[in-house]
RNA sequence: GGAGAGAUGCUCGAGUGGCUGAAGAGGCACGCCUGGAAAGCGUGUGUGCGCCCAAAGCGUACCGGGGGUUCGAAUCCCCCUCUCUCCGCCA
């Protein structure tokens, strides 16, 4: 959420910031300023209450002590009074406050000025590509035809097991997901990510803490009987590692990487996109994760964009960097790029991985701050990106990778696979 | 699942109604001392909110969370959560 701080000192650059993403703050905005009014106010006359009572009750044990009872009486009967203003006006204090908070829960984060004008996906600025698009000829299968022809990956099966968009991975397909795993992982910590395995389950807590809830409720599996949820990405269980921490300035940036499952109810997906790989319910994702000071984020986001961009051209994968437009950004980000890369069968785009800056929006739910050598507290820049997620990455590298031999294995997961082909 | 114990600041830990935002110790930071270090000595060391912003200062709230009793609660009462120990089950 965005501070309270930003609000009332910049109002007008909020709305202005908040158009890009095509949210009309106004009246939002308005009804914020106009509650922290009725806050401000409340809790100036209730502390000044507060003191009085305080100061009352402990001259009552002094004169009970000289003996002087009946004005013990008078202050006893006078704190009674005050007490009973302390009521309404703490009620209104926390309704205020109340108000404001679940007014700042439905308002997005401020995207950053060179964030790309635009609606829709349709005007996210293309910021590079990289590799060549193979050509496959008439013939090309697409991934959930290879799976089978090689034996790989098992869709029925899974939904035998569990259910559509659960596969199970067999054999080469097996290996070929810890061969991912393992190279993302080893990627990551010699990028000096610090390796992190988490809990695939976490509480109510912490998925607000990362913005899950309340918003996205329906879109993660939920066990009710000890109301746990089951983590859609790493960044739950690892961002929230920080939340009601502060951290100390010379420890940051942190940096930090896991693997997971991810779980993802997809409610309401279908179609032709969802078919094979592209969409799951569960699916393995190397996360990064960095807490960052606000002076340093930029350049910790662009060494994240740089990490991502390596490991597709050590897969050789066709890829393209998208710069998100306001329109098309999450809810939380700040500035955020999407990796797509090439799946040359399905002849489209897939997205592999999506790196964000949330600036404080996501710091400020989790009160991760952090305090520099100037004894000041403030709040830490968030962000996070996916590097990688299997899926997508699998189902190009199977396309785009095939030939009338067999699946080739681009050289840097050979020694992780232990063959260069899979026949 | 059964029985018991507990939850206090960065850590340990004292504290059974007012003088406690909290003793004491440790840690950490700064200073003195030293050729340098250790030891020693001294000082400091939470967070939120408010008082126009910032600093200083002041006020207020916070001793797991919520409610209650009282002029006054870390301290008494009720509810909840969590942790630990023992037993049972178990990868």
């Amino acid at each position: 959420m965005l501070t309270l701080k930003v609000i009332t000192e910049n109002p007008d650059e909020v709305v202005r910031k908040l158009a890009k993403k095509h949210f009309d703050a106004k009246e939002a905005i308005a009804k914020v300023l106009e509650l922290d009014k009725v806050r401000r106010s409340s809790q100036a006359q209730l502390d000044a209450a507060l003191a009085e009572i305080n100061t009352l009750s402990k001259s009552v044990g002094s004169l009970m002590k000289e003996g002087k009872k009946d004005e013990a009486e008078v202050a006893k009967n006078k704190v009674a009074a005050l007490k009973e203003s302390t009521k309404t006006l703490q009620e209104s204090m926390d309704k205020s406050q109340e108000e404001i908070n679940s007014i700042l829960y439905t308002i997005p984060n401020m995207p950053y000025d060179d964030v790309p004008e635009g609606k829709t996906a349709e005007d996210n600025v293309v910021e590079k590509m990289g590799n060549d698009i193979p050509e496959l000829g008439e013939n090309a299968l697409p991934h959930w035809e290879l799976a089978k022809k090689y034996d790989l990956i098992d869709f029925e099966l899974g939904v035998k097991i569990s259910g559509a968009g659960f596969p199970v991975y067999k054999g080469y397909g097996a290996r070929l997901q810890r061969a991912l795993i393992n190279f993302f992982l080893d990627e990551a910590r010699n990028a000096g990510y610090l390796e992190i395995m988490p809990p695939t389950v976490v509480n109510q807590a912490s998925g607000y803490g990362t913005g899950q809830l309340p918003d996205k409720e329906g879109q993660m599996y939920h066990c009710e009987v000890d109301d746990l949820y089951l983590i859609p990405t790493a960044e739950v269980p690892v961002t929230n590692i920080y939340r009601d921490v502060i951290l100390d300035e010379k420890d940051l940036p942190i940096k930090n990487c896991a693997y997971t499952q991810c779980f993802r109810r997809e409610a309401g997906s279908y179609g032709k996109d969802v078919r094979g790989l592209n969409r799951l319910h569960e699916f393995s994702k190397i996360e990064i994760v960095r807490i960052d000071t606000p002076e340093h984020s930029k350049e910790s986001h662009k060494e994240m964009l740089n990490h991502v961009e390596g490991l597709l051209k050590k897969l050789e994968l066709p890829y393209r960097i998208l710069h998100l437009c306001g329109g098309d950004m999450s809810f939380t980000a700040a500035t955020c790029y999407d990796f797509e890369v090439f799946s040359a069968a399905q002849k489209r785009w897939l997205e592999v991985s999506s790196v964000s800056n949330f600036d404080t929006y996501q710091a400020n739910r989790l009160k991760c701050r952090y305090k520099g050598a100037d004894k000041k507290t403030q709040l830490c820049h968030t962000l996070n990106g996916s590097a990688l997620a299997l899926p997508r990455i699998v189902a190009a590298l199977l396309e785009n990778n095939q030939t009338p031999e067999g699946i080739k294995i681009p050289k840097a997961l050979v020694p992780y696979m232990g063959c260069d082909i899979i026949k």
